[in-house]
DNA sequence: ATGGTGGGCCACCCA
């Protein structure tokens, strides 16, 4: 069996669902994993979903920020829903597809890692200090043990680091910019090692060919300019990597109408 | 060194 999994931070979900409806239309993923949907669970546009032909939903949202989803047009059991570092924050959902007729499980892992701030000194900054928190805790929990133990999922989502030279439109000038310091991305990168999780989109677009996934809003003209970051990741446990497919970065969103600053990412299993 | 834009929501919080 064949599924495709997209992972997008959209911005706030109501505001973006014309766009979100104008990517389901063109490349169809099977499962579909949000990041800052901004939206309370009781106001999710779950019609709207399935129209679109997804008719399974597992929320975690609050009200005002945060919020993660998947959207799935494949039944699912077990949703899980974590919080880290002693905080209410609705920045995670994990669902199994034990149940939906598969031959072997596979559990998806969606994640919202928090931004940290601009200011990278765990000292001064609240923000980066939970960040790094948040990594270290994610390290340790059993997402990842499980990874590494045999379990075939996915982690998917707004990780907020670019962790590669490539990842970043310049290496040397982002050194001290929140999501490309050396501090957060050894700290991913533990974590990443942790789970012995394959980045799945470097296997298919190796270093060093730059890859991003996120232009700010700030940059008058984003596509010519093309000062971006890598801060969205499908990872795959090693016992699903060897089932990738193909991946693709959905770079064309960025360019539509009112769009979110981060664009699709989109791989392709088989099972 | 700074400021640039875009969310939620109603005073500023956040990215």
């Amino acid at each position: 069996m064949q599924f495709t999994v997209a992972t997008w931070n959209v911005n706030s979900v109501r505001l973006r669902l014309p766009l979100i409806e104008r990517f389901v239309t063109l490349r169809a993923p099977d499962i579909l994993c949000l990041q800052e949907t901004k939206c309370p669970d009781d106001r999710f546009p779950r019609a709207d979903f399935a129209r679109l032909g997804y008719e399974h939903v597992a929320l975690h949202g609050q009200k005002g920020w945060h919020g993660v989803a998947i959207a799935s047009r494949i039944p699912f059991a077990d949703v899980t829903r974590e919080h880290f570092c002693g905080r209410n924050d609705a920045r995670h959902l994990t669902v199994n597809f034990a149940a939906a007729g598969l031959a072997v499980p596979v559990t998806i892992h969606n994640f919202y890692i928090p931004s940290g701030g601009d200011e990278p000194d765990p000292a001064t900054n609240d923000k980066f200090a939970h960040k790094l928190a948040f990594l270290d805790e994610l390290a340790a929990s059993a997402a990842c043990r499980d990874a590494a133990a045999g379990a075939r999922s996915l982690l998917v989502g707004d990780l907020n680091v670019a962790p590669l030279e490539h990842d970043v439109w310049s290496h040397r000038q982002l050194l001290d910019v929140v999501s490309h310091t050396p501090v957060e991305v050894e700290k991913l990168t533990a974590m990443q090692r942790a789970g012995a999780w394959i980045d799945v989109m470097r296997r298919f677009i190796p270093e060093p060919e730059k890859l991003f996934t996120w232009w700010s809003y700030r940059s008058p003209d984003w596509a010519r300019a093309d000062k971006g970051r890598r801060l969205d990741h499908i990872w795959a446990s090693p016992a699903l990597a060897g089932a990738a497919r193909e991946m693709s970065v959905f770079r064309d969103a960025r360019g539509w109408e009112r769009p979110s600053d981060h664009v699709p990412v989109v791989a392709t299993f088989e099972l």
